[in-house]
DNA sequence: CTGAAAGCGCTTACAG
DNA sequence: CTGAAAGCGCTTACAG
């Protein structure tokens, strides 16, 4: 920089300036640091700068795991953002362990300006108590004692979206509605029970507890294989199944077909989240979009409005809240469905 | 780190030796070191140390895309790998754009200590004449320019995975075996073409051009429906599958079914990656596992032996080769299959 | 085995 | 609108 400086015949202070866009400098001045810095190959030394101002320009994202193809999606999307330009993110994953998320969640010091966090493991009485060095953005329903802990929240539709997709399969007149990946805790899994049985209150269908499945939360994938298998050897009717993702509906689907049910016409079957798999299952699945692009936007958009004051320790806590679509694939609807249509909801 | 120094009445030399394991100190000095740093809860500033070392402690992931499993079950693994320990990741999406694979990887200076690339749009030609600042390794096969230039590459076991899994589709019968996902140029779908034409040339079996279908690599998932669309269209005659990519593969099959084509009895179908998906397809997909962790684990340990040393510029470029596992399911064996073998090479 | 001190390349009050 | 200079918190020859 010094050299610059030198170069453009001005002190180190106005080529920071210059570089950095602060203070004020002539046009003049700043023609010839910016050709200096051109002639010189310049680049300036991020570790000088994080020393001084205590910036990084990096956010961590804490996930439970890649092969989630959700979380791969929805990371993808937080790199990919318009609002991360600029940023670095470095990737975390806690394999959804819960010893493993406290020590990532407690890591973060000055090596990054922000978190975006993505709880699995830890629920709320488990992680508020953590100290949260930096500016931190969840992915969840915010309990109300994290409004004055500054955490900031992205509340995603999973409620309104299961509440969508089970009217979805009511509306096509299926009333035995079975669903695989319920977990009792204050997770994601949590939020859709409750749409669903919104759902069934409003069309006047009883709740049956004999056809709610748990899931073991270490791997979705296979959950779906053995919940479907609990769920056919219970004997117990159902005209439709509703997983609460699409990888544990993709498990499910393998056990219908080779238990000779035919899926849409004796069991209708919807997932959740929207993943690739999803669109080319056969039948394709039926499924709610969350809106990944929307919710990395708007999470790297807190972080961002955080990040950049001093007092943000002081700042309460945010809630944004974001939309679904619903997508009515082959895999619900007997009367041959539309290619895709979305249903917009926010 | 004065702080500590004062403390424990040494000087911060002795403090630094101490937290960096670095020089040499009695016991006692170190004992009256690490209490200090307990009692104050002292952890070093990575920008004072970075500023001094040049040394970042961190890594950029290069990929193409987190949509496609396979990559994100590799940046998993690069995540957890034990060679990762104590090292951050940076992971960068090129989105399979030649204009941003090229500024990803230009854009790599003294951020981070090395890089893992793997490579999608650009061919050697034209990466190989990049400044790569850091030492880098990259995904693929080594062209021979290379060795000079300092690049260490993992080389996987791309052209024995396709052969083997012909192989085994030429052992079941198969003689008509279409493929799906040909793209010219240097990348692992030349590598899988190579190989898929030797086991046939191996049986004595013509290789048949109207059987090669070509992908669009922008969309694999998508790639699978419009190929398999492709091929039924041209009326050529086939007995078995074999798609580049299981995400390929998975959307192939959903062509079949609608179209009644039955899977294994009509066409053996086989892909290649063994992602999470191929094994939770219905049928479950016989399919290539190229060792994800183990490509992690060598493409970090090759970075690290280069990051530690001063005078990585001067070594030779060096190619460590991987293995591959062959994994057989239901997808390709009219016969039942065992539930899932495995036949490891090497 | 340990200390005193320079210096890495920035940012930022302070002064003009 | 711009300069001179201190200082962020380390590492590392140099010296003993």
């Amino acid at each position: 920089m010094s050299t610059v400086a030198e170069k453009a015949g001005v002190s180190t202070k106005t080529v920071s300036n210059v570089v950095n866009g602060t203070g004020s400098y002539s046009p003049e001045t700043e023609q010839r640091v910016r050709a200096a810095i051109e002639e010189l190959g310049y680049h300036i030394n991020p570790f000088a700068r994080g020393l001084r101002s205590r910036r990084t320009d990096t956010i961590a994202l804490v996930l439970p795991n890649l092969y989630q193809p959700f979380y791969a999606e929805f990371a993808e999307q937080v790199i990919r953002s318009p609002e991360t330009q600029g940023l670095k993110v470095v990737l975390e994953s806690t394999r959804g362990d819960a010893g493993r998320e406290r020590a990532v969640l407690s890591s973060h010091r000055e090596l990054v300006d922000g978190v975006i966090y993505v709880p699995h493991a830890l629920g709320p009485e488990q992680y508020l108590p953590l100290p949260f060095a930096r500016p931190t953005v969840v992915l969840g329903e915010r309990p109300a004692e994290a409004a004055q802990l500054g955490l900031d929240y992205v509340e995603t539709a999973d409620e309104q979206g299961a509440h969508a997709v089970v009217g979805h399969l009511l509306a096509q007149g299926r009333r035995r509605i079975a669903v695989i990946g319920e977990r009792p805790g204050p997770w994601a899994g949590a939020r859709r029970l409750r749409g669903y049985r919104t759902a069934l209150a409003e069309a006047g269908v009883d709740y049956d507890e004999s056809l709610v499945i748990g899931v073991d939360d270490a791997d979705l994938w296979s959950s779906g294989v053995a919940g479907a298998t609990r769920l056919l050897r219970t004997r117990v009717r159902f005209d439709a199944l509703f997983c609460f993702h699409d990888v544990v509906a993709v498990g499910a689907l393998s056990v219908l077909a080779r238990s000779g049910i035919a899926v849409p016409d004796d069991v209708a079957l919807a997932g959740f989240d929207d993943i690739e798999a999803a669109r080319f299952a056969s039948p394709p699945l039926t499924t709610v979009d969350l809106g990944r692009e929307s919710i990395a936007r708007t999470a790297v958009a807190l972080l961002r409005s955080r990040m950049d004051r001093e007092d943000s320790r002081e700042l309460p806590g945010r809630r944004e809240s974001t939309g679904f679509d619903l997508r009515v694939r082959a895999s619900s609807t007997t009367t041959p469905a539309p290619t895709e249509s979305g249903v917009t909801a926010r």
